[in-house]
DNA sequence: GTCTATATAGAGATAGAC
DNA sequence: GTCTATCTCTATATAGAC
């Protein structure tokens, strides 16, 4: 996976390609750290080399902008999982499997890049319209964890009748917390990984 | 527990204080709503029936006015964690304070006010100045559930070399992501609270 | 105490020179 | 493609009348 989107069909780059791709990589890097509220044009503009005026020919809004790193980063989190979990191998057990994505998804969150964790912290903070637009991908990432408990759950690691769409949104709010926590808590994503399973008894 | 702070030496609010109640209730109800940066002094003066000029013969600046709102509301939600766990009485075991902890907490989020909502919810979108000052009582919440961890722990409901640091922030990260949880997943504190401790396998 | 009017600042976005 | 300059809008905050 490349790190960043690249034009269609776009076999050697031209630099405004390029530039483009500086703006995206600055977005997504203020946007992780700073969120969307207090990420601003000129800033991005700034760590990207230029000023806040030629965003404009690279980009239609700010909101246009912001949705090119999302819509990577959810998918680049997404690919990550999925690829984490299918390097197991068809043997893998359920439990293999749910640490493999757990574990993908906090890499995707501390270590893989800004767009992952824009992708995945962001969004609640964006404009609606965006949301909205966001939503598709979210649902499918939804899905296939929603595989992986139902695995888990028929394996007997997880309580029969536990209902999987709150046993899901709870993980997800458990792992896309660890971004905020306090620099007392900051440990690898291994020891998160353990953490969360010895906290699911698993 | 008051609805809203009051003066400390005012058995009969005058019209002062009582405006000024409606100011932080509006702030309050706005805030949870549509977090800090959303919220504008404009819709708050709106609502509590006055112009945006007016509020500052109350308060002195935004954050003046946001910060006293958070500083009840965290205040709030650990009074009422604290009291619904010692209604228990000094018999009950650790998975019932423990339950009887996370619905409090989840009803502090979803049912008991605007006050306790914003007070867990747009702590991380303040300002870094407010949220020093919010420091102090969030830690004091935090070492009451670190006690609560470790009886659970003792009693073998969690793992015993389970880091109860970490396990506190995701507990933490879990409960309060379900206020921005989709429509279709909304659900009674009691079913929340079920689910959650199905998940933890207690 | 609350109003209107306004100062001030910052944001996103546009226009036209180069 | 990027610049400078500027427009527009919104927000916090202030000043002075009432």
């Amino acid at each position: 996976m490349p790190a960043r989107p690249a034009a269609q069909n776009a076999p050697s780059p031209r630099k405004s390609q390029r530039t483009r791709g500086r703006v995206l990589d600055a977005a997504a890097r203020l946007l992780a750290s700073s969120g969307y509220a207090h990420t601003n044009l000129s800033d991005v503009a700034a760590a990207a080399g230029m000023k806040a005026g030629s965003l404009y020919y690279h980009f239609d809004s700010k909101e246009a902008l912001v949705e090119e790193v999302l819509r990577y980063g959810t998918m680049h989190s997404f690919e990550h999982v999925r690829s984490e979990v299918e390097r197991l191998g068809p043997t893998a057990s359920p439990a293999e499997q749910l640490r493999a994505a757990i574990q993908a998804h906090l890499d995707s969150l501390h270590t893989l890049g800004d767009y992952a964790s824009a992708g995945l912290r962001i969004v609640d903070q964006a404009p609606e319209p965006i949301r909205r637009r966001q939503y598709a991908i979210h649902r499918r990432y939804g899905d296939y964890w929603h595989g992986l408990l139902e695995r888990a759950q028929s394996a007997g690691l997880l309580a029969p009748d536990l209902d999987l769409l709150m046993a899901r949104l709870f993980l997800f709010g458990a792992m896309n917390s660890s971004v905020d926590w306090p620099a007392s808590a900051r440990r690898s994503t291994e020891d998160l990984t353990t953490a969360l399973l010895a906290l699911m008894g698993v």
